[in-house]
DNA sequence: TTTATTATTGACCGTTTGGTCATTAATTGG
DNA sequence: CCAATTAATGACCAAACGGTCAATAATAAA
């Protein structure tokens, strides 16, 4: 038996489920309707229905797609063998501060936001985000470890998580547009976390 | 001429207030309802409207309480020189983790909600969230200066950004249930930042 | 007691919300 | 050509949304 069965899709699901993920990363659950969603997504809104169900389950696909999108992208660029890892660290840090002030871009972190949108919050959507918050924090003990060798297995660890701790704080803020001296002043004592002491 | 003219209020401004703050703290702006309001306050739709004007003007008186309420309250308790100062800012970096492991409170911190929150951004609110912010900030360096008197002033103001921002970051990462272990480790290398090293 | 002023109430408003469904269209397999 | 199956459309739905307002009530000043 085909699975080529009845009239096939008309649109790029990837690129509908893109349009949605930007609504939601951008807005938040409640204050993305499925007006926004038409319209960014060409589709009716029949469409949308059949192909996702429900608006809550056109959240959680979003958070899937960005963790595959970007969340594994960020993972990738972490543990690449290619840049040295001081700079992998400290490129990190300051995507939250370049996306706001050079890119123009306030969207923060997907996972983030989500993490405080209360109305989003079921036990999927908990699930998504704590496997993208682990993703990246056992990414960034890649570069640690290249730059410490020497260091115990638990300072390791620690230090991802005050890294990725002080991510998630840098996007949250950055989209209120704190200035960019505070949040580079924040980077910058962290990166001596990294440097270790001078001298 | 007097302004006790007219009807006298009935209800406590304080208390309705703080029940209209604690919705928008919990929920966001969207996903709070006027109808959520009225049942959190017992008042009728037209006493909240003439006393406030609209539900933004809600929002934002809400995020004055909160400043006045738990800001204020966060820097007595850092500026107040009857605990030390390691305690102080100890503290304050495990009030994320004890408020949702130990007392249940998925709150988070009303600023870092609000940051993240596109809904309710517009100039009044981030000029709001900016002075919660800032406020914090300065009396961050208040235990920083008093434990290391010799630090030069750049590095007592890159450890207060740091601990903010770490401070957003967990306040964020705990309302999605991220394992205290996690958020534990982030706040003692960060406290290993205010130590000093060790030995 | 009258007047002026403000507070409270709840019915009411138009709009928008998330969601459904009968109809029509496009495809594959027989 | 004829089912069978799935996709796309847009009218339609009840409910909820933020917000308004005329009527009523409570107070202070005259």
């Amino acid at each position: 038996m085909s699975d080529n069965v009845g009239r096939p899709r008309e649109f790029d699901e990837d690129q509908v489920l893109s349009a949605i993920m930007t609504l939601f990363w951008k807005q938040g659950y409640e204050a993305t309707g499925l007006s926004d969603i038409m319209q960014a997504t060409g589709l009716q809104k029949g469409s949308l229905y059949k192909a996702y169900g429900s608006k809550r389950h056109m959240y959680v696909c979003s958070l899937e797609h960005y963790e595959k999108q970007v969340v594994d992208g960020a993972v990738e660029s972490l543990t690449s063998s290619d840049v040295n890892p001081r700079d992998q660290l400290y490129g990190f840090l300051s995507a939250p501060i370049d996306a706001v002030w050079n890119q123009r871009d306030r969207r923060g972190c997907f996972l983030c936001n989500a993490s405080a949108d209360d109305a989003a919050m079921d036990d999927e959507t908990q699930r998504l985000i704590l496997r993208g918050y682990a993703k990246l924090e056992k990414a960034l003990t890649v570069p640690i470890k290249a730059l410490h060798p020497g260091w115990p297995k638990s300072r390791v660890t620690q230090s991802a998580q005050l890294l990725l701790s002080l991510y998630s704080g840098l996007r949250v803020m950055a989209r209120a547009s704190v200035d960019r001296n505070r949040l580079e002043g924040a980077r910058d004592a962290a990166m001596a976390v990294i440097d270790g002491p001078a001298g």
